[in-house]
DNA sequence: TAATAATCTGTAATCGATTGCCCAAAAAAA
DNA sequence: TTTTTTTGGGCAATCGATTACAGATTATTA
């Protein structure tokens, strides 16, 4: 087991007198090899331990069998979970997947993405970075001639597939959940405008407001970063207002957390004085004592799907371009921090909606 | 910018009338070559837009600057903190990290080893999984010449080295905390007692109860698996004892939630009556309305220790094995789920100690 | 039996970059 | 001016696998 030196199709072609060729052939199972010698090949490849070199291969075929993923960070629920949706489904395409993440950070996304395409990867699938606003470096991708498919957080770019949420109809179908909880001051945290998932959740949040009828409340709508602290302050400045909400819908689960540690610090019960809803179904929410409602984005789901359309556009006609946008359901679960009625049952156990742990 | 075709050595000499081993030693900035020569070359290989292809270095040079991790899921916290230490790390030597998930179980484990060991990785750093026993499959990344490092979960193997956790210690100090709050009958979840993890959470444990002259008792130790509904029947089981445990040392953070929940169903207040300590200090232990005391891992520092290893073996004498076995200090965060001291304070803002989010 | 087709297998170029060895030309020394 | 040394750069093999094209057998058909 000490052979330092890895067998090549030469060294099973000088041990069999056949050409190297031959001997590609047989263990690519070339019609045009006899089973005879294909099975001597075989077994022999077998007896020496044979493994193809998978770089000898890639700089012949041009191409790696490798893909990037790029995501803001990896230790975020819904972003491993996203990724190992992709994995699943690339995996048993003899794929690898190299995960990069930028921290939020444009210049770092760039590096990721220099990086990366000059490792001659076969496609990118990415989240792009809330400080991403230019696509120069975007464009790149696609004058490399590499398939880009981007997941959850998107630019507009022609001849770029992606895979979101339907953010739109989760801010509308949470606004609407609250509405229906006879709530009628509804705060919103948004998070950064820059990027259209918050956008489409703030629409969504006002459209419901307008088809119920409710006067939108600009003072209700605060934009807030990620961070815990950031919904707990959010809540302070609320409720400096003369007008406090009712039910506070925020746009990450983050900050949903935060809104309710200081709820409570200030013995505002939840959900009878306010409401409250997160976005994203962290695990967190589930294991709370006061469990949060949040929409699912079932990043399982979005990251095969991903997975899938990449494989499309791989394996379809390479002279045109496809682009195709998948658009996912968010679902509502709706748990303690917001569902009035089920208050005084015992909460039901709730069925496993496994994005993690 | 519509240039399908990447630009080779051979474009760059043809277009300057040199030889392409000009071009390659200019561009690797070989001393052979003058400054004048030189300045040109690399002039034109930016004008030309030049990407070397690390394919055809690859081969050449037989590295590929790609490693693996190997982990049981990426989607906990702890380990996606410590690939983050290891790509923090290698990412500057340009190296590429390509991660893989074993569900805990050994045979994906073996699939993605050799999945790694054949697209040709530089390295590959683990953590085992529950159900590895053999380790066989392990023994062949050392045949194939391929550095193996292992994190937090190892296996006893000659010429691999490690990083780890002090285990021992970790459960030592936690019992010795518990049995300074008074409490006497200590209880304890271990994990899967293959693993040296906990099996060597468990000693440390015993061993501050004997330390401490606290008698041992086997009832109160029970095996667990790492769901939080573990913990919880882990709590109903032990209640049924006459003689039930005025604290829980458990094992992972898990079931430290699910006993707490199982508690406070049971009207049993913590810390007052029950103190709760957990291990590995996952996000959600701090955010929890009780906070829950939980050791630290550092797994940010592990990943950058292990990634030093790696370095350090990579760059030393290809000849020799040499092993390193590095030893994490755990740290203890008490937090109230255990500090009955603190508990007529308002509790003081914790120091970030940053494993996350 | 001869001609044609079908079946195998070999030759050599190719994918890009690297590098040991050799050879000019220029500079330095004699 | 001649010899030696230095400097700068080219040639060609190499890393391992793939594949178009050609050539050699064998089988089939006329």
């Amino acid at each position: 087991m000490k052979d330092k030196e890895k067998t090549t199709i030469y060294d099973i072609s000088k041990k069999l007198n056949v050409s190297a060729a031959t001997v590609s052939r047989a263990l690519n199972n070339s019609p045009k090899i006899s089973s005879a010698t294909k099975d001597l090949i075989l077994k022999t490849a077998k007896e020496m331990n044979y493994k193809q070199n998978r770089l000898a291969q890639a700089l012949k075929s041009g191409r790696t069998n490798n893909v990037g993923v790029i995501v803001p960070y990896i230790n975020r629920n819904f972003f491993s979970s996203v990724i190992r949706g992709i994995e699943e489904e690339l995996t048993p395409h003899g794929y690898h997947v190299i995960i990069c993440q930028t921290h939020e950070n444009v210049e770092n996304e760039k590096k990721q993405i220099n990086a990366l395409l000059d490792t001659q990867i076969d496609g990118i699938f990415m989240s792009v970075s809330k400080t991403t606003r230019q696509t120069d470096h975007l464009q790149k991708i696609l004058d490399n001639n590499t398939p880009l498919v981007f997941f959850d957080r998107k630019k507009e770019m022609t001849g770029v597939s992606s895979v979101t949420l339907d953010d739109f109809k989760g801010g509308y179908i949470v606004t609407e959940h609250l509405i229906k909880q006879g709530c009628k001051k509804i705060a919103h945290f948004s998070g950064d405008l820059n990027l259209e998932i918050y956008t489409n959740r703030y629409e969504g949040y006002k459209a419901a407001l307008k088809d119920y009828d409710i006067t939108f409340n600009p003072d209700h709508v605060i934009q807030v970063s990620s961070k815990i602290e950031a919904g707990a302050s959010a809540v302070e400045e609320l409720w400096k207002l003369d007008d406090c909400p009712d039910a506070i819908f925020s746009a990450g689960d983050h900050n949903a957390l935060g809104a309710i540690q200081e709820l409570k610090r200030r013995k505002i019960r939840i959900p009878e004085e306010v409401c409250v809803v997160g976005f994203s179904n962290e695990p967190f929410t589930k294991y709370m004592e006061l469990p949060i409602s949040s929409v699912d984005q079932t990043p399982l789901v979005m990251g095969q799907i991903a997975a899938e359309v990449f494989l499309e556009q791989i394996n379809g006609k390479k002279s045109r371009t496809i682009e195709k946008k998948v658009v996912l359901n968010p679902e509502l679960l709706i748990r303690n921090s917001s569902d009035r009625k089920k208050q005084v049952q015992k909460p039901v156990a709730e069925k496993a909606k496994t994005s993690g742990v």
